[in-house]
DNA sequence: CGACGAATTGAACCTATTCAAAGGGTGTGG
DNA sequence: CCACACCCTTTGAATAGGTTCAATTCGTCG
């Protein structure tokens, strides 16, 4: 047996989690969306924005509430989840810095149809709807930008929907490992890190199972010499075969 | 037993499965996205598009494809579907007249993430990319109809996502009947008929399940009162019990 | 009427869930 | 700095829900 690391992920935060002016323009520039506009349209557009922190855990928004912002993650992690009402609870996706979430049509008495919560510490940036389709009208490369972040969501869930339909567990969590290694991914000296918290729970909350069969899963998958887990962390070490067994082929 | 009908689907095409210049106008008019815009903007855009029929079981394009068009539908239902490697098929959608699908965004050496095949006599109307790209440009009304009607979709796939995580069979294909009958439904003497092919395959591909397993729930739906079906159709009959079922509780 | 394809039904099998109990890392307070 | 407590994780064994394969029935179209 070798020695085994304890607690290797190191999520190097912004120890405030209010973020500094520099930093607020640093990030909106960082945005996707608002990547091309000017210094002068970036400091008008900050301006339309408000800050907030959140504890790990906390909750964002929840499902149901009336949809009245558009946020971005400035620094930390986001969960976005559904509470089915058999209890079961769903994990459609992790956000991290740059990336936006919450309500982006502005349909009267529209509610959010998704629970958006602290994964980490994090702050997040809003905007009223109102402003941002103010924005949508003044900058039309943004509504551009933006149809296409969610064009390319909606394939990204029609490919978790195929993967869930046809494909067994170990396929399905196979399949996450490699996305949230491309995701979060960063090489140390115990493999590609997932640099997230990340336990059996979210695991199992991604790819439609329960977390005891998550724990089977991957502690064969460490067995096998493919990954390197813990608590609350997991690292990649060796991809290629997870992706055989995620049936991307590869060998 | 009471008399138990035949056949009783009676989709009205357009016999021509070419369209007439005044149908394409009226199509197009019809587009969410084009709503609202004059009838000498209409005529412009409607030069733009091309048409083309296709026989049941037809191919639009491949999943693999090169993207490069977008298309949509004029007249009859068109499937969007995906293949996995496993040779499982998954039913993504079913689409119909106004409704659009195929590429949307202009990225280089893109290609279609899913296949599209007429699941009747259809006629489909398409536009090369760049060109539709010059509308959005020219109607900003477009592209944020265009993105809210994407969002909205993406909602969608994540409540099915949702459900196929959470809910047994059961509860899956009663959503899915209560769905179909949303979009498609149309009362008669028999129930609210479900106004598009439908075969057991369709249902399990849409829900994730197997033929026979489909097969069993609509047989007890059947028994139950709560559907009348045979061979590729389905009629709503007890539509309060079907959305107990699918946990949408209602009584 | 005959034939093909769809739908039904049965029975054995298997994957994943469930419930329960034990093990282990992390962080806190003494 | 160590020890304890909490929560995450692991593992086991029984069960259930769905799949699979195969055979039969039934509807629809030629």
């Amino acid at each position: 047996m070798s020695t085994r690391r304890k607690s290797p992920i190191e999520i190097d935060f912004t120890e405030t989690h209010m973020c500094s002016i520099n930093m607020r323009l640093q990030i909106l520039g960082k945005v996707p969306f608002f990547a091309g506009l000017t210094h002068g349209d970036l400091e008008e557009i900050n301006n339309l924005f408000r800050e907030h922190g959140y504890e790990p855990d906390e909750v964002i928004y929840f499902s149901g509430d009336a949809a009245t912002h558009l946020f971005v993650v400035a620094d930390g992690r986001i969960k976005l989840m559904r509470h089915s009402l058999s209890g079961k609870d769903v994990l459609l996706d992790i956000l991290t810095s740059g990336e936006f979430f919450g309500s982006i049509s502005n349909v009267e008495n529209d509610s959010y149809p998704d629970t958006a919560q602290a994964l980490t510490q994090t702050c997040v940036l809003s905007i009223s709807i109102n402003d941002f389709h103010r924005i949508l009208e003044k900058y039309p490369s943004v509504v551009l930008k933006v149809l296409e972040i969610t064009a390319s969501r909606l394939q990204a869930a029609n490919e978790r929907f195929e993967q869930l339909s046809a494909l067994p567990v170990e396929g399905r969590i196979a399949n996450l490992l490699i996305v949230l290694s491309d995701k979060f991914g960063e090489l140390n000296e115990v493999g590609l890190l997932i640099q997230t918290p990340l336990g059996r729970e979210d695991v199992a909350a991604m790819t439609g199972t329960t977390p005891e069969t998550a724990s089977r899963v991957m502690s064969q998958f460490q067995k096998d010499g493919l990954i390197q887990t813990g608590r609350q962390w997991v690292a990649i070490i060796d991809r290629d075969s997870l992706k055989k067994i995620a049936g991307l082929e590869s060998g």
